[in-house]
DNA sequence: GTCTATAACTAGATAGAC
DNA sequence: GTCTATCTAGTTATAGAC
């Protein structure tokens, strides 16, 4: 198949970037379903067949809204972050640009959230390939917590970037279900949870709770051990099923 | 128009079932993707037309899926809760029952999964669509629940069915990722989870635990109220709703 | 009013020429 | 890299049979 990664010359990454655009504009005016390649191709001043040159699949459109909310969360995360000293506001803080830079795409998000969902998909957060957006996302937790003056169990500030994410991640799962105005029970949800995740970081250091966290935190080590995702390949598991057949491959 | 819901006529009934029979073969045979309606329609005898008076949507038909598998769910877990007394191994043998009988279909799964976290699916989880399914799921953990002999938070303890229907379903979500060899990792998970459930519930009476437990109930149910999903429009477009008759929504 | 079937339409995806 | 022509399959319209 095509560059789905990197066009090759000058002139063909700026022929990508007219069809991410022109795509991006189609979903926000009309949503996902009801944007088709042939309108984004039209806008973007390319033929269809070129639209697919440079892109797969219609799916494979959002990976530049990926790529874009990415960027906007960490440039509009830095300046919310400055100042703060408390791990919850900053925590708080750091979700809540999210939560305002991401507002706009919000009706066709569930769309994106739905192709990411998908095991095989290449712009799956635990994917090898989401590698490096994974990366820079948790780099803005790292930022979160480094910059917090907390107290708690050592390897649990360690790790706290990397479930920090975790969190990051349950939020734009329930995020991408609110229907609620301006996603107000998202924010709702953000806001009451803060205080207690401050308070559960502090008491990881008390007895009754040290050795579970510890557990926990084992846990998570043992099943990153052996990779994060784990699938990617289609069917890793295409020993199972019938004896002859073809090696029929979901893909797509 | 279409009788989604509850064909009126025995007859109706039994073409129902044998569409759903139809689908999921094939589905097993030749995953989602690579089934048409055409072929689902082919097998179970029909024409392509009265398969969609039957299931508005291909969506539609992974309904029939999560309904099977919820029955076969409930029917494993029954025998392999009796004798247990024990929270945790009651949540254990629960899961781990539907770990066996979901294991054959995780080839595809994913592509189910990916469906079904789309917000405006019909058989997305959280979706008023999908009460029925859920409700029985709820009863399954309800039963994990009441059949132990647990100390714990009163209030945690009445709520707790329902959070363990989440924990199933975040385990669920692990699942669907997860390539190890019989689905190795999510069972580690299970096991090494299952203590540490027990454990909190159980200091969820002490001091230092029980107003962070209660301030997260009286979260959830604030959450809960104004509806689980918050979705726009549950089915609006299934009957006419007014005056003309296109009803643009964004199926997705 | 409850079902069933046929034909047509739309849009995602592919093939192959330039 | 880019195009035009074409295929495929989800979906809809509609006519008619129990």
């Amino acid at each position: 198949m095509p560059a789905a990664d990197q066009p090759t010359t000058e002139r063909g990454e700026q022929t990508r970037q007219r069809i991410v655009d022109a795509a991006l504009e189609l979903f926000e005016e009309r949503g996902y379903a009801k944007t088709t390649m042939r309108a984004v191709a039209d806008r973007a001043g390319v033929s269809l067949g070129n639209a697919y040159y440079y892109f797969g699949s219609k799916d494979h459109l959002v990976q530049g809204y990926y790529e874009r909310m990415q960027a906007a969360h960490a440039e509009a995360a830095r300046p919310a972050l400055a100042g703060r000293t408390l791990l919850a506001d900053r925590w708080v803080a750091c979700e809540q640009a999210f939560l305002d830079v991401a507002e706009r795409y919000h009706p066709f998000a569930g769309r994106f959230f739905a192709v990411a969902a998908e095991p095989s998909s290449p712009v799956n957060p635990f994917s090898d390939d989401s590698r490096p957006a994974r990366d820079a996302s948790i780099d803005i937790m790292r930022d979160v917590v480094t910059g917090a003056r907390v107290k708690g169990d050592a390897r649990l500030l360690t790790e706290l970037p990397d479930l920090l994410w975790l969190a990051h991640m349950g939020l734009v799962l329930h995020w991408v279900h609110d229907g609620s105005p301006g996603q107000r029970r998202t924010r709702l949800l953000l806001r009451r949870t803060a205080p207690l995740l401050e308070r559960l970081v502090g008491l990881s250091r008390l007895r009754p709770l040290r050795s579970s966290v510890h557990e926990l935190l084992d846990l998570v080590a043992d099943l990153r051990d052996g990779e994060l995702d784990g699938s990617d390949d289609p069917d890793g598991a295409a020993d199972a099923p019938g004896p002859a057949a073809a090696a029929p491959d979901e893909r797509d």
